[in-house]
This record gives structure tokens, sequence and C-alpha cells, in this order.
DNA sequence: AGATGAACGTTATTATATAACTTGGAGATC
DNA sequence: GATCTCCAAGTTATATAATAACGTTCATCT
């Protein structure tokens, strides 16, 4: 798997249909050691999510699925999959979108933090210790206790900028 | 206005009807100032989603004015209310809840931050310039030009934490 | 009073997500 | 191999959130 975490994916051309593939390997391998079943329909949410770097909505994965598989789904069964692959780490959601997003680093639990471009819409996944320690800093200041952490900041990419 | 953004005021047993009074006179004040009409429905949508320091839904809010004030309302009057709200800083929508809180220091521009409780859904608005620095180095790091930042905590507050 | 434009009312529709129940199928048990 | 069991997926209906498009009212300026 090529090293997704370093340098920001999205932004660089690479391989991506190897990118979709790893990421693939990478969930089996994840399923298996957790025990879960990656059935056909969750590799195939998976997959979709993971063939491009821009978040994707619910309803987009249902209509590749009804039109291009041939699939009878309605929205349930997309929402399922996407349960089960938010469960096991293997998707985000970013609620300022209602969208989903391949998790880079699904290996270990973290917490979600992505920069969106409003231009392209490319959304690049951080994993910023100081984001996290400066909202854990602040929230135990004033003695609250943090679960989970959701950071969705909006911008314009390096790509972008030069564009325009 | 009693301050505020010291001591979170969502935590600690306050003069509420004052604190909603407060918030509204200082609304009026600012929309003077920008030059922008704070009508009566606009501001009575800022009274409803003060009256309470959790995130407050849009059709909470239309639930209200209908029954309550018996105004005939439908969704349109609540979000063109609170579409003018929110530009004039007045109040933060909630992405991950998709509900609404007033603002408490609608007196300068800042970015969205935000602690929520996962038992009372109290959410406290942070200010925390920790967390906005570290938003930025992160994002300069890779090149990214941070426009607008949404951060929501979802963890215990202190008062629930005490009472489990 | 009449003109103007913003605010609000009204009706319809779109987008997102879940509830509740049924059917199918992979793996365990006998 | 047949049966059992349970989880996954199909199915139907509905809940929840937000916007589009157009008409009406009302404050304000002339
Ligand atoms: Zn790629
Ligand atoms: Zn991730
Ligand atoms: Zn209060
Ligand atoms: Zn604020």
């Amino acid at each position: 798997m090529p090293a997704m975490s370093q340098t920001p994916l999205a932004y660089t051309p690479h391989d991506h249909d190897l990118c979709v593939k790893s990421a693939l390997a990478n969930a089996e391998a994840i399923c298996v050691r957790q025990g879960v079943r990656l059935t056909a329909l969750r590799r195939r949410v998976l997959e979709l999510v993971w063939q491009s770097h821009k978040p994707l909505g619910a309803y987009d994965i249902l209509a590749v699925l009804s039109e291009q598989d041939g699939r009878r789904a309605a929205p349930p069964t997309v929402y399922r999959a996407l349960d089960f692959l938010l469960e096991n780490g293997l998707v985000h959601r970013i609620a300022s979108l209602n969208a989903f997003m391949g998790c880079v680093h699904p290996e270990h639990a973290h917490q979600s933090q992505f920069l969106i471009c409003r231009n392209c819409h490319t959304a690049i996944e951080m994993e910023s210790q100081t984001i996290s320690e400066a909202i854990t800093a602040a929230a135990r200041s004033i003695d609250f206790v943090v679960q989970g952490e959701t950071v969705e900041v909006i911008g314009l990419c390096a790509a972008c900028r030069k564009a325009v």
C-alpha cells in the first residue's frame, strides 16, 4: 500500500487504480483480523467510495448500484453497507457535506479530520496530533471529556489556487 | 451582557432569562450597526434558538411558531430567518446535528467550535485560538488555505459525568 | 398616493436517512 | 447431506431536513 498519510495522496498524481486496489486489499485484511464479513456489497460500496478522492453521497452510491450494477437497491441497502464500513473504521462520514470518504489509514482508530477544497471538492484526510491535543486541552480546561472529534476545514487546495 | 466566553455559560447556573434578553439586545445593536433589519420573525427565531443552550432543529422552531405563536409558518419561513441570522453571525449551524445554536460572541467574526454533550445535549461554544492555529498550521504544511473551520466535539460534560 | 424592493406566505418538491418487516443464503450442527 | 440458525440483503413505507418557485404584503422613499 502506498504511503498515504505522509504526503496527501489526493494532491499528487498517482496510480489511482492501484490506490483503490490497495485500499480494498487493506480492508479485506482488516475484516479478517476483526472477524467481520466484507461481503460483495460492502466491498463494492467501499470501492465506489474510494474511486474518487471526493466525498460521495449515499444516493450517488445508490444510483451506481441500481443503474450500473443492475442491483435492486433501496436506501437501506446503501446505508447498511455504509454503517458497517463506518463501524469498522473503513470510511468516514463528512457531516458538513452529508457524504462519505474512504479512510486512508484504517489500521488504527483515529479521529476524523478533513481539509475540503471549495473548488474541486477534493477532501484530504489529516491526522494531526497537534489538532487533537489542542481540542483535548481546550475541552479539559472546562472539564469536558472528549469522545470524538469532527474537524472539517473548508478552503482552497494548492492546485485550485494555482488554476485560478 | 454576562461574561459568556470566559466560563462556559451553559455549564454554570445562571439567570437564563437575562441571558436570552441580553443576547437579543446585543443582536439588535449589531443589526443596527450593520444596517440590516432584525424583524419580529427573525428576532423571535433568535429568541427560540437562545432559549436553550442545546442545539435546536429548524423543524422544532417551526413547531413553536405554528403551535405556540399561532403563526402560519412553513419551512421556508424558518430557514430564511435562520439564513439571515447565520449571515450576520448571530447563530451557528451544527452540521453533525442539523441544528442551530445562538452565538455567544457575535460581535466579531470567528470560527465555529463546539463541545457537545452526548448525554444532556448541551453545546458549549469555544473560541480556542490554539485549535485554530493548529488547524491553520496543519493545512499550511500541505499548502491548503483555510477559509472556514467546523469543529464539533462529542463527549461528556462535567455535570453528566458526575450524574452517572 | 404611488412606486419600489425586501420580507414573508404558500405550494410543491428534492435530498437525506431510518423503521419495520420479509426473504435469502452462508456457515454451524446434527 | 439435511436442517437449523443467524446475519445480510430485499422491500415497502415513512421520517426528517432543506430548497425551488411564485404570489402577497408591507415598510420606506419619492
Ligand atoms: Zn488515489
Ligand atoms: Zn481516517
Ligand atoms: Zn443562559
Ligand atoms: Zn460563535
